[in-house]
RNA sequence: GUGGUUGUAGCUCAGUUGGUUAGAGCGUCGGUUUGUGGUACCGAAAGUCGCCGGUUCGAGCCCGGUCUUCCACCCCA
């Protein structure tokens, strides 16, 4: 019995044209990493599972893939690891490699790994796939690509600049106008949980404020409660709940919530610096927007945090994220080295793009012209005319079944058709004898005899 | 991990309260047309109704499980 075949859950094949539209964008986001400066590597797609495992947290630890070894690795185990029935004590000993689950964990690992050959500040870019063993959804996938640029090796605010005009520059080189670059602060959220008596609280308290926007602000108090936080602290937050006006607006307002913290004054002055060198920069088509209940993502943030939501109108969660990490090297053994980085999620972006009827009409390249196979002879001809085309850069190719029957012929033809070949050149027994092409228009049906010398001054 | 949803021809989908031989459009293949595609007309092939089990005289339809799709939650690109 034949068995259906099918692909795992979350993943997808991508046909011809798919391609060509990931091309587009994968090209154009490395042709602005380039200009940036940035320089590509590349990782394996598994790595040991120590150096994945805990850096996400528990959720994030929970959908990395976790690779099975090889071997008997059963015999390996004893009667209490069979006993145990705990995950955190029975995975690791059947299995020591996992799916790499981002590129930026990856990459501190490289830094660490490469740091006597790096030159700091170290600009790296990187695009490949990356898999989470997450429940499919809109623009949620178990494998797709991320598009990376870090830089590791400077503390210096400027690297945060020029990642939102990065940002803009690929946005609105793909013609996606009006998306919001959010931009926040760790330490402002370090003050805040510290102002209001949570500083031990600060992920549980960070990942609540987040849902602000979507479930409002007496659900996101009821979590904070459930979440052990004080009612006299929550009754704090209240300005925040507030917060208006443009970005300057809400960074005084900021200032007079946080007087009293150290490290919250510092996020904002931060915030505050960015703000003023972007405006008096510029940027292109994206808006930049302070966000203060932005505090999704990795946990190793501790400054900058970035996310980028699609232009308004369009469903889709976050198309890019990013932030600033002070330590992640130190995890691996490399001390006092801060990096700061942005991330493009490929296949939202496609999907937004989409959606929005974005992608240009010349991003479709096919074969230019094809010629009709009618026997040996005529295929040693063609195949010259078609060397010499190729050389003139010419897409070109020569249908590999010769005629046999008028009915040939028709399935040659509906061949090109088919594939949108917009030229097709016949050389037949008569065309042989004169040694003259037919060139024929698969637009408008017109067909012309001519030389190998016209022929190619016609199609290049 | 939780809740819901979907699955019938290669594709998009019909299929009545459970009742003979499961349909359509598109596509494919053949013919009208043996050196000319797209249009038209004629014809044909193509299905274990996701899979496993149950209820029933009888299941595409009802029930359970499982996989898959999509959506929401959690979390995230």
């Amino acid at each position: 019995m034949a068995q259906k075949p099918t692909i795992p859950k979350g993943t997808r094949d991508f046909n011809a044209g798919e391609v060509a539209k990931r091309s587009y964008i994968i090209d154009t986001i490395k042709e602005q990493f380039k200009l940036f400066g940035f320089e590509p590597i590349e990782t394996p797609s598994f790595e040991n599972s120590d150096t994945l495992m805990g850096k996400y947290g528990d959720e994030g630890d929970r959908l990395i893939f976790k690779i099975l070894n090889s071997g008997e690795y059963l015999k390996k185990l004893s009667n209490d690891d069979f006993e145990s029935k705990s995950e955190s004590v029975f995975t690791p000993k059947i299995s020591e490699k996992a799916l790499r689950y981002d590129l930026t964990v990856p990459f501190a690992r490289y830094v660490v790994q490469h740091q006597n050959e790096i030159a700091f500040p170290f600009k790296r870019y990187q695009i490949q796939p990356v898999w989470r063993a997450d429940r499919p959804q809109k623009g949620r996938f178990r494998e797709f690509y991320q598009c990376d640029a870090d830089v590791v090796g400077s503390t210096s605010l400027l690297q945060e600049v020029e990642l939102i005009q990065l940002y803009d520059a690929v946005f609105s080189e793909l013609k996606l106008e009006g998306v919001a670059i959010k931009i926040n602060n760790r330490k402002i959220l370090s003050g805040i949980a510290e102002l209001i008596g949570a500083k031990d609280k600060l992920i549980d308290f960070t990942v609540a404020l987040d849902k602000l926007d979507k479930i409002g602000e007496e659900k996101v108090k009821a979590e904070m409660r459930r979440k052990g936080i004080q009612e006299d602290g929550i009754s704090k937050l209240e300005p925040l709940f507030n917060l208006t006006g443009n970005f300057s607006e809400q960074i005084d307002k900021l200032k007079s919530i946080l007087t009293t913290s150290e490290i919250g004054l510092k996020g904002i002055e931060e915030l505050e610096f960015i703000n003023e060198t972007i405006s008096s920069i510029g940027i292109k088509t994206a808006r930049l927007q302070l966000d203060v209940t932005l505090a999704r993502g990795l946990n190793y943030y501790t400054g900058a945090i970035f996310e980028v939501s699609a232009p308004e109108g369009v469903k889709m969660g976050s198309i890019g994220g990013g932030g600033r990490y002070d330590d992640l090297t130190g995890i691996f053994g490399l001390n006092d080295v801060s990096g700061v980085g942005i991330s493009f999620g490929l296949d939202r972006i496609y999907l937004v793009l989409e959606e929005l009827n974005l992608f240009p009409e010349a991003i479709k390249e096919t074969t230019k012209v094809i010629f009709i196979s009618f026997g040996e002879q005529e295929a040693l001809v063609s195949l010259q005319a078609v060397s010499k085309l190729r050389d003139c850069g010419v897409k070109a190719e020569l249908y590999p079944d010769a005629v046999t029957s008028g009915k040939q012929m028709k399935k040659q033809m509906n061949y090109a058709n088919k594939r949108n070949i917009p030229y097709v050149v016949l050389v037949g027994e008569e065309e042989l004898k004169n040694e003259s092409f037919a060139l024929k228009n698969m637009v408008s049906g017109e067909q012309i005899n001519m030389s190998l010398s016209a022929l190619i001054e016609a199609l290049s």
